[in-house]
DNA sequence: CGCTCCGTTGAAACGGTTCAACCCACGTGG
DNA sequence: CCACGTGGGTTGAACCGTTTCAACGGAGCG
Protein backbone atom coordinates (compact mmCIF):
# COMPACT_ATOMS: atom_id res chain seq x y z
CA UNK A 1 0.00 0.00 0.00
CA UNK A 2 1.45 3.57 -0.78
CA UNK A 3 2.31 5.85 2.05
CA UNK A 4 1.13 8.35 -0.87
CA UNK A 5 0.05 9.25 -3.69
CA UNK A 6 -0.67 12.30 -6.13
CA UNK A 7 -4.07 13.60 -5.96
CA UNK A 8 -4.70 12.62 -9.13
CA UNK A 9 -4.12 9.04 -8.44
CA UNK A 10 -7.02 9.26 -5.81
CA UNK A 11 -9.50 6.42 -6.24
CA UNK A 12 -12.23 9.38 -5.76
CA UNK A 13 -10.47 12.12 -7.98
CA UNK A 14 -9.75 9.28 -10.82
CA UNK A 15 -9.86 10.52 -14.88
CA UNK A 16 -11.11 13.81 -13.85
CA UNK A 17 -8.68 16.39 -15.13
CA UNK A 18 -6.69 19.13 -13.73
CA UNK A 19 -9.11 21.85 -13.37
CA UNK A 20 -11.96 19.60 -11.75
CA UNK A 21 -9.71 18.23 -9.16
CA UNK A 22 -8.15 22.14 -8.32
CA UNK A 23 -12.02 23.17 -7.80
CA UNK A 24 -12.62 20.37 -5.45
CA UNK A 25 -9.64 20.86 -3.50
CA UNK A 26 -10.53 24.17 -3.18
CA UNK A 27 -13.66 23.43 -1.35
CA UNK A 28 -11.88 21.00 0.74
CA UNK A 29 -10.64 20.87 4.32
CA UNK A 30 -7.59 19.48 5.64
CA UNK A 31 -8.25 17.55 9.01
CA UNK A 32 -5.67 15.58 11.00
CA UNK A 33 -5.96 12.82 13.55
CA UNK A 34 -3.77 11.53 16.43
CA UNK A 35 -3.47 7.64 16.48
CA UNK A 36 -6.63 6.36 18.17
CA UNK A 37 -8.89 9.34 17.79
CA UNK A 38 -12.42 8.79 16.34
CA UNK A 39 -13.12 11.12 13.17
CA UNK A 40 -16.81 10.53 13.57
CA UNK A 41 -18.89 8.70 15.18
CA UNK A 42 -21.92 6.02 14.62
CA UNK A 43 -25.32 8.31 14.43
CA UNK A 44 -23.26 11.45 13.83
CA UNK A 45 -25.12 13.97 11.36
CA UNK A 46 -23.07 13.15 7.96
CA UNK A 47 -22.08 16.89 7.41
CA UNK A 48 -19.96 15.58 4.90
CA UNK A 49 -17.17 12.87 3.70
CA UNK A 50 -13.48 12.33 3.85
CA UNK A 51 -10.80 10.84 1.79
CA UNK A 52 -7.59 10.15 3.47
CA UNK A 53 -4.42 11.51 2.50
CA UNK A 54 -2.39 10.06 4.32
CA UNK A 55 -2.04 7.28 7.23
CA UNK A 56 -5.15 4.40 8.13
CA UNK A 57 -8.15 4.73 9.34
CA UNK A 58 -10.54 2.03 10.10
CA UNK A 59 -14.26 2.09 9.88
CA UNK A 60 -16.37 -0.29 12.35
CA UNK A 61 -18.84 -0.81 14.65
CA UNK A 62 -19.36 -1.99 18.01
CA UNK A 63 -21.45 -4.25 20.24
CA UNK A 64 -22.72 -3.41 23.70
CA UNK A 65 -20.55 -5.75 25.08
CA UNK A 66 -17.55 -3.58 23.58
CA UNK A 67 -16.98 -6.43 20.86
CA UNK A 68 -15.67 -4.57 17.58
CA UNK A 69 -16.36 -5.51 13.53
CA UNK A 70 -14.05 -3.53 11.25
CA UNK A 71 -15.92 -3.21 8.17
CA UNK A 72 -13.24 -1.68 5.85
CA UNK A 73 -9.59 -0.57 6.41
CA UNK A 74 -9.29 2.71 4.42
CA UNK A 75 -6.27 3.93 2.97
CA UNK A 76 -4.38 6.92 1.14
CA UNK A 77 -6.46 7.68 -1.47
CA UNK A 78 -9.66 6.11 -0.71
CA UNK A 79 -12.55 8.04 0.70
CA UNK A 80 -14.87 6.99 3.71
CA UNK A 81 -18.13 8.24 5.01
CA UNK A 82 -19.45 8.99 1.42
CA UNK A 83 -23.34 7.47 2.14
CA UNK A 84 -24.30 10.18 4.80
CA UNK A 85 -23.54 12.32 3.08
CA UNK A 86 -26.21 10.67 -0.39
CA UNK A 87 -28.82 9.85 2.67
CA UNK A 88 -28.50 12.64 4.29
CA UNK A 89 -28.51 10.83 7.30
CA UNK A 90 -26.18 9.97 10.19
CA UNK A 91 -22.99 8.13 9.62
CA UNK A 92 -23.87 4.68 9.94
CA UNK A 93 -20.86 3.31 11.43
CA UNK A 94 -17.15 4.60 13.86
CA UNK A 95 -14.13 6.01 11.80
CA UNK A 96 -11.10 5.96 13.92
CA UNK A 97 -7.75 6.55 12.70
CA UNK A 98 -5.32 3.82 13.65
CA UNK A 99 -2.05 6.03 12.90
CA UNK A 100 -1.85 9.80 12.87
CA UNK A 101 -3.66 10.47 9.80
CA UNK A 102 -4.50 13.23 7.59
CA UNK A 103 -8.21 13.62 5.40
CA UNK A 104 -9.38 15.64 3.19
CA UNK A 105 -13.45 16.48 4.19
CA UNK A 106 -15.20 18.04 1.21
CA UNK A 107 -18.70 19.25 3.34
CA UNK A 108 -22.00 17.79 2.11
CA UNK A 109 -23.46 20.29 0.27
CA UNK A 110 -20.08 21.34 -1.86
CA UNK A 111 -19.82 17.87 -3.09
CA UNK A 112 -23.46 17.65 -4.07
CA UNK A 113 -23.42 20.72 -6.03
CA UNK A 114 -19.77 19.97 -8.16
CA UNK A 115 -22.04 16.43 -8.92
CA UNK A 116 -24.92 18.07 -9.88
CA UNK A 117 -23.23 19.85 -12.72
CA UNK A 118 -20.17 17.42 -13.24
CA UNK A 119 -21.60 13.84 -14.74
CA UNK A 120 -18.04 12.52 -14.44
CA UNK A 121 -17.39 13.09 -10.97
CA UNK A 122 -21.15 11.51 -10.70
CA UNK A 123 -20.18 8.36 -12.14
CA UNK A 124 -16.85 8.27 -10.43
CA UNK A 125 -18.78 8.52 -7.09
CA UNK A 126 -21.14 5.80 -8.33
CA UNK A 127 -18.23 3.65 -9.49
CA UNK A 128 -16.84 4.14 -5.63
CA UNK A 129 -20.00 2.75 -4.25
CA UNK A 130 -20.40 0.21 -6.56
CA UNK A 131 -16.51 -1.19 -5.09
CA UNK A 132 -17.66 -1.00 -1.72
CA UNK A 133 -20.95 -3.23 -2.65
CA UNK A 134 -18.85 -5.90 -4.11
CA UNK A 135 -17.01 -5.82 -1.08
CA UNK A 136 -19.50 -6.74 1.54
CA UNK A 137 -21.21 -8.97 -0.90
CA UNK A 138 -17.84 -10.72 -0.26
CA UNK A 139 -17.98 -9.93 3.43
CA UNK A 140 -21.25 -11.29 3.68
CA UNK A 141 -20.12 -14.36 1.39
CA UNK A 142 -17.35 -14.92 3.80
CA UNK A 143 -18.97 -14.48 7.42
CA UNK A 144 -21.36 -16.93 6.33
CA UNK A 145 -20.24 -19.63 4.12
CA UNK A 146 -16.97 -19.73 5.00
CA UNK A 147 -15.22 -20.41 8.52
CA UNK A 148 -12.81 -19.07 10.30
CA UNK A 149 -9.91 -20.57 8.22
CA UNK A 150 -11.06 -19.87 5.05
CA UNK A 151 -11.49 -16.33 5.65
CA UNK A 152 -8.34 -16.22 6.85
CA UNK A 153 -6.58 -17.49 3.72
CA UNK A 154 -8.89 -15.15 1.26
CA UNK A 155 -7.24 -12.27 3.08
CA UNK A 156 -3.95 -13.63 2.93
CA UNK A 157 -4.50 -14.07 -0.88
CA UNK A 158 -6.15 -10.57 -1.29
CA UNK A 159 -3.75 -8.90 0.40
CA UNK A 160 -1.08 -10.63 -1.64
CA UNK A 161 -2.63 -9.64 -4.89
CA UNK A 162 -4.00 -11.10 -8.05
CA UNK A 163 -0.48 -10.88 -9.98
CA UNK A 164 0.31 -13.48 -7.81
CA UNK A 165 4.18 -12.74 -8.08
CA UNK A 166 4.40 -11.52 -4.30
CA UNK A 167 4.38 -14.28 -1.84
CA UNK A 168 5.18 -12.01 1.00
CA UNK A 169 3.32 -10.24 2.66
CA UNK A 170 3.13 -7.71 5.43
CA UNK A 171 0.35 -7.21 7.40
CA UNK A 172 -0.28 -3.69 8.39
CA UNK A 173 -1.99 -4.53 11.36
CA UNK A 174 -2.01 -5.92 14.97
CA UNK A 175 -3.53 -9.61 14.95
CA UNK A 176 -6.35 -9.11 16.94
CA UNK A 177 -7.12 -5.80 14.69
CA UNK A 178 -7.15 -8.35 12.27
CA UNK A 179 -9.13 -11.25 13.80
CA UNK A 180 -11.84 -8.15 14.48
CA UNK A 181 -11.62 -7.21 10.51
CA UNK A 182 -11.86 -11.23 9.68
CA UNK A 183 -14.92 -11.60 12.50
CA UNK A 184 -13.48 -13.61 14.68
CA UNK A 185 -11.18 -13.51 18.04
CA UNK A 186 -7.36 -12.98 18.67
CA UNK A 187 -7.36 -16.35 20.34
CA UNK A 188 -8.65 -18.67 17.39
CA UNK A 189 -6.69 -16.04 14.47
CA UNK A 190 -3.42 -17.52 16.50
CA UNK A 191 -4.62 -21.05 16.60
CA UNK A 192 -5.22 -21.19 13.48
CA UNK A 193 -2.29 -19.37 12.09
CA UNK A 194 -0.26 -22.00 13.89
CA UNK A 195 -2.34 -24.63 11.97
CA UNK A 196 -1.51 -23.09 8.85
CA UNK A 197 2.10 -22.67 9.68
CA UNK A 198 2.78 -26.39 11.02
CA UNK A 199 1.05 -27.81 7.67
CA UNK A 200 3.62 -25.90 5.58
CA UNK A 201 0.89 -22.98 4.47
CA UNK A 202 2.72 -20.09 5.08
CA UNK A 203 5.57 -19.11 7.62
CA UNK A 204 6.09 -15.69 9.57
CA UNK A 205 9.05 -13.45 9.58
CA UNK A 206 7.76 -10.39 11.73
CA UNK A 207 6.58 -8.27 10.64
CA UNK A 208 5.64 -10.84 7.60
CA UNK A 209 3.98 -13.24 6.29
CA UNK A 210 5.12 -15.89 3.71
CA UNK A 211 2.86 -18.02 1.77
CA UNK A 212 4.47 -20.93 1.12
CA UNK A 213 1.92 -23.15 -0.66
CA UNK A 214 -0.47 -21.48 -2.70
CA UNK A 215 -2.62 -23.69 -3.95
CA UNK A 216 -3.12 -25.22 -0.74
CA UNK A 217 -4.28 -22.29 0.64
CA UNK A 218 -6.80 -21.14 -2.31
CA UNK A 219 -8.24 -24.71 -1.60
CA UNK A 220 -8.50 -23.73 1.70
CA UNK A 221 -9.79 -20.45 1.08
CA UNK A 222 -12.80 -21.92 -1.10
CA UNK A 223 -13.46 -24.47 1.17
CA UNK A 224 -12.67 -27.75 -1.01
CA UNK A 225 -9.83 -28.16 1.97
CA UNK A 226 -10.07 -27.88 5.87
CA UNK A 227 -7.42 -27.34 8.29
CA UNK A 228 -8.25 -30.65 9.92
CA UNK A 229 -6.01 -33.23 7.32
CA UNK B 1 -45.28 -4.52 0.55
CA UNK B 2 -47.24 -2.96 -2.04
CA UNK B 3 -48.37 -5.44 -4.77
CA UNK B 4 -47.98 -2.40 -7.57
CA UNK B 5 -46.99 1.03 -7.80
CA UNK B 6 -46.75 3.08 -10.50
CA UNK B 7 -43.78 4.00 -11.85
CA UNK B 8 -43.12 7.12 -10.57
CA UNK B 9 -42.79 5.91 -6.93
CA UNK B 10 -40.44 3.82 -7.92
CA UNK B 11 -37.17 4.19 -5.61
CA UNK B 12 -35.14 4.62 -8.65
CA UNK B 13 -37.58 7.07 -10.37
CA UNK B 14 -38.10 9.05 -7.92
CA UNK B 15 -38.19 12.55 -7.99
CA UNK B 16 -37.91 12.57 -11.46
CA UNK B 17 -40.37 14.28 -13.67
CA UNK B 18 -42.38 12.77 -16.39
CA UNK B 19 -40.64 13.58 -19.33
CA UNK B 20 -37.45 11.88 -17.91
CA UNK B 21 -39.45 8.88 -16.87
CA UNK B 22 -40.88 8.22 -20.45
CA UNK B 23 -36.99 8.26 -21.64
CA UNK B 24 -35.86 5.91 -19.45
CA UNK B 25 -39.09 3.57 -19.89
CA UNK B 26 -38.66 3.88 -23.78
CA UNK B 27 -35.32 2.20 -23.52
CA UNK B 28 -36.12 -0.32 -21.43
CA UNK B 29 -37.28 -3.60 -21.88
CA UNK B 30 -39.89 -5.77 -20.09
CA UNK B 31 -39.03 -8.85 -18.56
CA UNK B 32 -40.76 -12.10 -17.40
CA UNK B 33 -39.41 -14.69 -14.72
CA UNK B 34 -41.31 -18.03 -13.93
CA UNK B 35 -41.01 -19.20 -10.10
CA UNK B 36 -37.35 -20.36 -9.50
CA UNK B 37 -35.78 -18.82 -12.41
CA UNK B 38 -32.61 -17.16 -12.49
CA UNK B 39 -32.33 -13.84 -13.81
CA UNK B 40 -28.73 -13.53 -13.85
CA UNK B 41 -25.62 -15.89 -12.25
CA UNK B 42 -22.63 -14.56 -10.45
CA UNK B 43 -19.78 -14.01 -12.88
CA UNK B 44 -22.34 -13.36 -15.61
CA UNK B 45 -21.67 -10.11 -17.77
CA UNK B 46 -23.80 -7.30 -15.99
CA UNK B 47 -25.58 -6.06 -19.45
CA UNK B 48 -27.75 -3.79 -17.61
CA UNK B 49 -29.77 -3.68 -14.26
CA UNK B 50 -33.36 -4.77 -13.54
CA UNK B 51 -36.09 -2.82 -11.68
CA UNK B 52 -39.05 -5.11 -10.46
CA UNK B 53 -42.53 -4.11 -11.75
CA UNK B 54 -43.97 -7.02 -10.33
CA UNK B 55 -42.88 -10.06 -7.69
CA UNK B 56 -40.29 -10.90 -5.86
CA UNK B 57 -36.44 -11.63 -6.82
CA UNK B 58 -33.88 -12.76 -4.33
CA UNK B 59 -30.29 -11.85 -4.34
CA UNK B 60 -27.97 -14.34 -3.13
CA UNK B 61 -24.01 -15.79 -2.79
CA UNK B 62 -23.87 -19.94 -2.48
CA UNK B 63 -21.26 -21.72 -1.15
CA UNK B 64 -19.45 -24.81 -3.03
CA UNK B 65 -21.55 -27.63 -0.72
CA UNK B 66 -24.74 -26.12 -1.52
CA UNK B 67 -25.73 -23.69 1.36
CA UNK B 68 -27.30 -20.55 0.30
CA UNK B 69 -27.16 -16.66 1.83
CA UNK B 70 -29.50 -14.51 0.92
CA UNK B 71 -28.03 -10.88 0.56
CA UNK B 72 -31.52 -9.19 -0.60
CA UNK B 73 -35.10 -9.48 -1.19
CA UNK B 74 -36.38 -7.50 -3.72
CA UNK B 75 -39.90 -6.40 -4.42
CA UNK B 76 -41.53 -3.96 -6.31
CA UNK B 77 -40.06 -0.59 -7.44
CA UNK B 78 -36.66 -1.76 -6.10
CA UNK B 79 -33.64 -2.37 -8.51
CA UNK B 80 -31.10 -5.04 -8.69
CA UNK B 81 -27.70 -5.57 -10.65
CA UNK B 82 -26.89 -1.82 -10.56
CA UNK B 83 -23.58 -2.50 -8.82
CA UNK B 84 -22.41 -4.28 -12.45
CA UNK B 85 -23.07 -1.41 -14.14
CA UNK B 86 -21.15 0.97 -12.72
CA UNK B 87 -18.20 -0.95 -12.31
CA UNK B 88 -18.25 -2.33 -15.78
CA UNK B 89 -18.22 -6.10 -14.21
CA UNK B 90 -19.81 -9.57 -13.78
CA UNK B 91 -22.93 -9.39 -11.21
CA UNK B 92 -21.06 -9.82 -8.01
CA UNK B 93 -24.23 -12.57 -7.03
CA UNK B 94 -26.87 -14.84 -7.86
CA UNK B 95 -30.72 -13.25 -8.89
CA UNK B 96 -33.73 -15.60 -9.16
CA UNK B 97 -37.67 -14.98 -8.83
CA UNK B 98 -39.25 -16.38 -5.94
CA UNK B 99 -42.62 -15.80 -7.64
CA UNK B 100 -43.63 -14.84 -11.55
CA UNK B 101 -41.92 -11.96 -11.99
CA UNK B 102 -41.92 -9.03 -13.93
CA UNK B 103 -39.14 -6.75 -14.37
CA UNK B 104 -38.05 -3.51 -16.30
CA UNK B 105 -34.12 -4.12 -18.00
CA UNK B 106 -32.49 -1.22 -18.87
CA UNK B 107 -29.17 -1.79 -20.45
CA UNK B 108 -26.33 -0.04 -19.31
CA UNK B 109 -25.10 1.94 -22.31
CA UNK B 110 -28.58 3.64 -21.89
CA UNK B 111 -28.38 4.29 -18.50
CA UNK B 112 -24.87 5.31 -18.03
CA UNK B 113 -25.72 7.80 -21.02
CA UNK B 114 -28.89 9.03 -19.23
CA UNK B 115 -26.76 9.79 -15.93
CA UNK B 116 -24.64 11.79 -17.80
CA UNK B 117 -27.04 14.32 -18.79
CA UNK B 118 -28.70 13.98 -15.94
CA UNK B 119 -27.67 15.07 -12.47
CA UNK B 120 -31.07 14.22 -10.73
CA UNK B 121 -30.83 11.00 -11.93
CA UNK B 122 -27.39 10.50 -10.86
CA UNK B 123 -28.03 11.58 -7.43
CA UNK B 124 -30.98 9.12 -7.14
CA UNK B 125 -28.84 6.36 -8.12
CA UNK B 126 -26.73 7.46 -5.55
CA UNK B 127 -29.02 7.32 -2.95
CA UNK B 128 -30.12 3.83 -3.67
CA UNK B 129 -26.15 2.72 -3.85
CA UNK B 130 -25.79 4.26 -0.36
CA UNK B 131 -29.06 2.83 1.39
CA UNK B 132 -28.05 -1.05 0.04
CA UNK B 133 -24.38 0.25 1.77
CA UNK B 134 -26.37 0.86 5.12
CA UNK B 135 -28.27 -2.11 5.04
CA UNK B 136 -24.93 -3.91 4.54
CA UNK B 137 -23.40 -2.46 7.37
CA UNK B 138 -26.38 -3.37 9.36
CA UNK B 139 -26.20 -7.38 7.82
CA UNK B 140 -22.82 -7.36 8.98
CA UNK B 141 -23.33 -5.94 12.31
CA UNK B 142 -26.00 -8.62 13.15
CA UNK B 143 -23.78 -11.54 11.52
CA UNK B 144 -20.87 -11.08 13.73
CA UNK B 145 -21.87 -9.00 16.84
CA UNK B 146 -25.14 -10.32 17.41
CA UNK B 147 -26.37 -13.83 17.80
CA UNK B 148 -29.35 -15.52 16.03
CA UNK B 149 -31.81 -14.68 18.34
CA UNK B 150 -31.34 -11.09 18.13
CA UNK B 151 -30.82 -11.16 14.53
CA UNK B 152 -34.62 -12.57 13.90
CA UNK B 153 -35.65 -10.16 16.63
CA UNK B 154 -34.13 -7.42 14.44
CA UNK B 155 -35.81 -8.85 11.55
CA UNK B 156 -39.63 -8.43 13.28
CA UNK B 157 -39.22 -5.76 14.60
CA UNK B 158 -37.92 -4.05 11.29
CA UNK B 159 -40.25 -5.95 9.55
CA UNK B 160 -43.34 -4.44 11.46
CA UNK B 161 -42.36 -0.85 10.73
CA UNK B 162 -41.16 1.82 12.88
CA UNK B 163 -44.48 3.39 13.36
CA UNK B 164 -44.54 0.74 15.21
CA UNK B 165 -48.55 0.43 15.78
CA UNK B 166 -48.62 -2.54 13.17
CA UNK B 167 -48.14 -5.94 15.52
CA UNK B 168 -49.14 -8.02 12.84
CA UNK B 169 -46.49 -9.32 10.62
CA UNK B 170 -47.09 -11.16 7.50
CA UNK B 171 -43.75 -13.24 6.25
CA UNK B 172 -44.10 -13.30 2.81
CA UNK B 173 -41.13 -16.12 2.88
CA UNK B 174 -40.71 -19.77 3.59
CA UNK B 175 -38.87 -20.27 6.77
CA UNK B 176 -36.23 -22.07 4.89
CA UNK B 177 -35.45 -18.77 2.47
CA UNK B 178 -35.68 -16.56 6.37
CA UNK B 179 -33.69 -18.98 8.14
CA UNK B 180 -30.89 -18.12 4.44
CA UNK B 181 -31.61 -14.41 4.81
CA UNK B 182 -30.93 -14.22 8.79
CA UNK B 183 -27.77 -16.75 8.01
CA UNK B 184 -28.56 -19.35 9.67
CA UNK B 185 -30.39 -23.01 9.16
CA UNK B 186 -34.16 -23.67 9.06
CA UNK B 187 -33.95 -25.61 12.26
CA UNK B 188 -32.30 -23.37 14.58
CA UNK B 189 -34.76 -20.72 13.36
CA UNK B 190 -37.71 -23.12 14.42
CA UNK B 191 -36.24 -23.60 17.59
CA UNK B 192 -35.56 -20.10 18.22
CA UNK B 193 -39.00 -19.33 17.07
CA UNK B 194 -40.31 -21.69 19.50
CA UNK B 195 -38.49 -20.48 22.64
CA UNK B 196 -40.00 -16.66 21.54
CA UNK B 197 -43.40 -18.40 22.27
CA UNK B 198 -42.90 -19.89 25.11
CA UNK B 199 -41.88 -16.83 26.24
CA UNK B 200 -44.56 -14.72 25.44
CA UNK B 201 -42.68 -12.62 23.22
CA UNK B 202 -44.84 -13.67 19.83
CA UNK B 203 -47.39 -15.83 18.96
CA UNK B 204 -47.85 -17.31 15.36
CA UNK B 205 -51.40 -17.26 13.37
CA UNK B 206 -49.83 -17.89 9.59
CA UNK B 207 -48.96 -16.59 7.97
CA UNK B 208 -48.68 -14.14 10.51
CA UNK B 209 -46.47 -12.98 13.42
CA UNK B 210 -47.63 -11.32 15.79
CA UNK B 211 -45.76 -9.21 18.19
CA UNK B 212 -46.84 -9.65 21.98
CA UNK B 213 -44.05 -8.06 23.61
CA UNK B 214 -42.24 -5.21 21.87
CA UNK B 215 -39.94 -4.41 24.89
CA UNK B 216 -38.80 -7.76 25.15
CA UNK B 217 -38.11 -8.15 21.84
CA UNK B 218 -36.27 -5.02 21.62
CA UNK B 219 -33.72 -5.90 24.03
CA UNK B 220 -33.63 -9.28 22.51
CA UNK B 221 -32.52 -7.28 18.95
CA UNK B 222 -29.56 -5.44 20.97
CA UNK B 223 -28.42 -7.95 22.87
CA UNK B 224 -29.32 -6.60 26.51
CA UNK B 225 -31.29 -10.06 27.33
CA UNK B 226 -30.62 -13.21 26.50
CA UNK B 227 -33.42 -16.56 25.63
CA UNK B 228 -32.64 -17.93 28.12
CA UNK B 229 -33.76 -16.56 31.17
C1' DC C 1 -53.74 -42.52 -2.30
C1' DG C 2 -49.09 -41.58 -2.15
C1' DC C 3 -45.65 -38.36 -3.26
C1' DT C 4 -43.13 -34.29 -2.22
C1' DC C 5 -41.96 -30.24 0.24
C1' DC C 6 -41.71 -27.76 4.42
C1' DG C 7 -41.30 -27.58 9.06
C1' DT C 8 -40.31 -29.58 13.46
C1' DT C 9 -37.86 -32.32 17.01
C1' DG C 10 -34.07 -34.93 19.16
C1' DA C 11 -29.31 -36.12 19.91
C1' DA C 12 -24.66 -35.82 18.79
C1' DA C 13 -20.77 -33.33 16.93
C1' DC C 14 -18.35 -29.20 15.88
C1' DG C 15 -16.37 -24.63 15.50
C1' DG C 16 -15.61 -20.94 17.99
C1' DT C 17 -15.68 -18.22 22.17
C1' DT C 18 -14.53 -17.27 26.78
C1' DC C 19 -11.73 -17.03 30.72
C1' DA C 20 -7.52 -17.54 32.79
C1' DA C 21 -2.77 -17.89 32.96
C1' DC C 22 1.43 -16.93 30.98
C1' DC C 23 5.18 -15.10 27.92
C1' DC C 24 7.69 -11.66 25.88
C1' DA C 25 9.20 -7.14 23.98
C1' DC C 26 9.25 -2.69 25.15
C1' DG C 27 9.37 1.66 27.49
C1' DT C 28 9.46 4.14 31.89
C1' DG C 29 11.15 5.66 36.06
C1' DG C 30 13.79 4.97 40.09
C1' DC D 1 21.06 -0.42 34.66
C1' DC D 2 17.61 -2.91 36.55
C1' DA D 3 12.70 -3.26 38.28
C1' DC D 4 8.42 -2.77 36.91
C1' DG D 5 4.25 -2.28 34.37
C1' DT D 6 1.89 -2.59 30.04
C1' DG D 7 0.03 -4.37 25.80
C1' DG D 8 0.08 -7.76 22.23
C1' DG D 9 0.24 -12.42 21.50
C1' DT D 10 -0.11 -17.32 22.75
C1' DT D 11 -1.84 -21.53 25.03
C1' DG D 12 -4.97 -24.59 27.61
C1' DA D 13 -9.48 -26.10 29.06
C1' DA D 14 -14.28 -25.54 29.76
C1' DC D 15 -18.25 -23.92 27.80
C1' DC D 16 -21.82 -22.55 24.51
C1' DG D 17 -24.45 -21.59 20.43
C1' DT D 18 -25.20 -23.55 16.30
C1' DT D 19 -24.92 -27.05 12.83
C1' DT D 20 -25.58 -31.53 11.27
C1' DC D 21 -27.87 -35.76 10.62
C1' DA D 22 -31.76 -38.47 11.02
C1' DA D 23 -36.42 -39.23 11.81
C1' DC D 24 -41.01 -37.78 11.75
C1' DG D 25 -45.45 -35.02 10.92
C1' DG D 26 -48.55 -32.56 8.25
C1' DA D 27 -50.30 -29.89 4.21
C1' DG D 28 -50.90 -29.68 -0.60
C1' DC D 29 -51.31 -31.79 -5.05
C1' DG D 30 -51.27 -34.86 -8.97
Amino acid sequence: MDKEKSIAEWVFFKGLDQAKIASLAAVAVVKKYREGEIVFAEGQPGLGFHTVAQGLVKVFKTSPEGKEQILHLIGPGEPFGEVAVFLGSGYPAWAQAMEDTTTLFLPRAALKARIAEDPDLALGMMGVLSFRLVGFTRMVENLTLKEAPARLASYFLEAAGDPARKNRIELGLSKGQLASLLGTTPETLSRILNKMKSKGLLSEQRPYIIIEDRSKLEDLAQGFTRLND
